[in-house]
DNA sequence: CGAGGCGTTTGACGCCGGTCAAGCTGGAAT
DNA sequence: ATTCCAGCTTGACCGGCGTCAAACGCCTCG
């Protein structure tokens, strides 16, 4: 019989251990979220927190993709947010959970219940610092959007969009892909983007036709063949 | 011969005490942040800190208001964020500043260096804590922004402005006021809401018109007559 | 194989908001 | 007073993107 090994053995093989929120644990800390976490599968689709539900959950993205939606009373919707493996989902410290949460393509989240996971951050400090830090980073990111949505037109809303999947996407090898598969259909890449599909469909078949960008069709992937032309569409000079 | 009170002499009056960051700090800790604190008048429209210059300080906003704005290389610009009396200014463990900081109006900052600030929240948990709640508000007012400017259209956007700063400005005692000081001058709006400055001013007539508002010309004050209908342009159903 | 459904593409048309331009207002300098 | 100037308003026009509609490709299910 053998001693337990100091990592939580259902952390031992996360495909995030090293780059979500846990990065800050030592091995051994890490029994205090595993001990409150939950592993679960999200099929296509499926709705995480709705919009108005008490604010209950927060979760690590193990693999898959979230998408964070807003929207007006008359039903306009709107993509807030799009979070990726390794990104922290959730709202510790907060009363309400105004945004919608739901899984883009299938998705596999660390649940963690909302009251012990902010007991956590009491007692391990540098995930607390941590979390502020990705949350200014989320903010930057909101500002970047907030750019690109106030003064941006539809064919630069998209090669940035672009550009942002393919630095997010990229392995950890080579940093950014050329070949991506976008993780979401036209229809939420007009949400995403503050578009309608149809203005999606007919800027991409641009760029295609412009030699910028390659779609194989029936197919989500999108291959960059001038990167440089395309950052040069996205931030105009 | 008496003691020295706790509280810094400087913090003594001051007015945002108990609503920023301070207000997590306890007298005898305030020391801490007084003592690598330098407080600034910046007139109106001067630029605190240009986009792309190091990261070096933070703030807390005393009296008057910033714009944060952010623009595309070709010279499209976008205010990011409105920030008022309490809030606070700053990127504390980020490397870089990528957004430009200014005086909206006549503007009292009680600056930080950066790195003694961030020893600061080392060193107080609490006010660590704090920090994090408030930049989760932010977040979630940059989500709301990213709604308005990708779904709402201008007179939707404005007249969320519009409740947005007379709930902002609403003084202590009556949450929201219906007189309201708008803080910033058409331009500026127009940057805010991703709109022109000819948009604004004829939207803002449209509600005058519609009987609304109410605009005393000159002036930069706006009343609000009908709350209600306000807020049914705002979010309409 | 064919039927049906979903996601996407493409086309025709109209409107909201941007652009350009002119006039208006109030305050500061002279 | 007169001039000047910055900020605001108003008007005429136009183009980008939304709207409505139809067709296409791909998949699943009968």
């Amino acid at each position: 019989m053998r001693l337990m090994p100091s990592l939580p053995s259902r952390c031992a093989e996360c495909l995030v251990r090293d780059t979500s929120l846990c990065s800050a644990m030592r091995d051994d800390e890490l029994h205090a979220l595993s001990d409150i976490a939950r592993r679960k599968t999200f099929p296509a689709g499926q709705v995480v927190t709705w919009s108005g539900d008490p604010n209950s959950l927060c979760a690590n993205i193990v693999s898959g993709a979230v998408k964070v939606t807003a929207s007006t009373p008359d039903g306009r919707e709107q993509i807030v947010g799009l979070l990726y493996p390794g990104d922290f989902v959730g709202q510790p410290f907060a009363q309400d959970a105004p945004l919608t949460i739901t899984a883009v393509g299938e998705t596999d989240l660390c649940l963690f219940p909302r009251g012990p996971f902010e007991r956590t951050l009491d007692e391990h400090r540098a995930m607390e610092r941590k979390l502020l830090e990705r949350t200014m980073e989320s903010l930057t990111d909101a500002q970047n959007r907030i750019l690109a949505l106030g003064r941006k037109n539809a064919v630069e809303r998209i090669a940035s969009f672009l550009l942002e999947v393919s630095e997010r996407m990229g392995s950890d090898e080579d940093d950014s892909a050329s070949e991506i598969a976008l993780p979401i259909s036209r229809g939420e890449m007009a949400d995403y983007l503050g578009l309608t599909i149809e203005t999606v469909s007919r800027q991409l078949t641009r760029l295609r036709k412009d030699g910028v960008i390659a779609l194989e069709k029936g197919d989500r992937s999108c291959t960059i063949l001038s990167r440089e032309r395309l950052a040069a569409i996205a931030d105009p000079d």
